[in-house]
DNA sequence: GCCAACGTTGGC
DNA sequence: GCCAACGTTGGC
């Protein structure tokens, strides 16, 4: 079992409208970055643990915790050509694009990135890493437990 | 709105 | 296969 941490712009899916969701669980479309891709498609399986985190909005930190619920399976807004995530070199036959589904299984209070940053244990974070833009990065065990135990308690 | 950092594209 | 140009991310 891994754990991860997922970006995720509240001002389009927030912690809120996926609570507000069936079975509290979205699929998590919209990843056009093969690395992160690659997470999902590679490593992620069931019951990996996720910190669900905000990004580009006023108070960027973790808002919650969640879960992969399915492992991952192509992205449907790449065969939308509606949708600004469309990718005309995907098809049916040789999707591009991949996601898992995750279930919030707990809103915690904000953790904000200031209040990450603060901690020594915490500083080879990924996320804290100057330049750092990958959205999904893998989060090591250690910091895992400090974060739940510790911080949010 | 700025801009550093990084990923992707495409001409050669 | 190199690398300049361009586009995007995301904190501030």
């Amino acid at each position: 079992m891994r754990y991860w941490l997922m970006k995720s712009e509240p001002s389009v899916v927030g912690i809120d409208h996926v609570l507000a969701m069936k079975n509290q669980t979205v699929d998590w479309w919209g990843v056009r970055n093969y690395q992160a891709r690659n997470f999902m498609r590679d490593q992620m399986a069931v019951g990996d643990k996720v910190f669900f985190y905000h990004s580009s909005c006023p108070e960027p930190g973790i808002a919650g915790l969640a879960e992969v619920v399915k492992k991952a399976y192509p992205d449907r807004t790449q065969f939308d050509p509606k949708s600004p995530y469309f990718d005309p070199k995907s098809s049916a036959e040789n999707p591009r694009w991949m996601n898992v589904d995750v279930r919030i299984t707990k809103k915690t209070r904000l953790v904000a990135l200031e209040e990450l940053r603060a901690h020594k244990s915490l500083t080879n974070m990924r996320i804290l890493q100057k330049g750092n833009r990958l959205s999904i990065t893998p989060v090591d065990p250690a910091e895992w437990k400090f974060i739940t135990e510790k911080l949010m308690k």
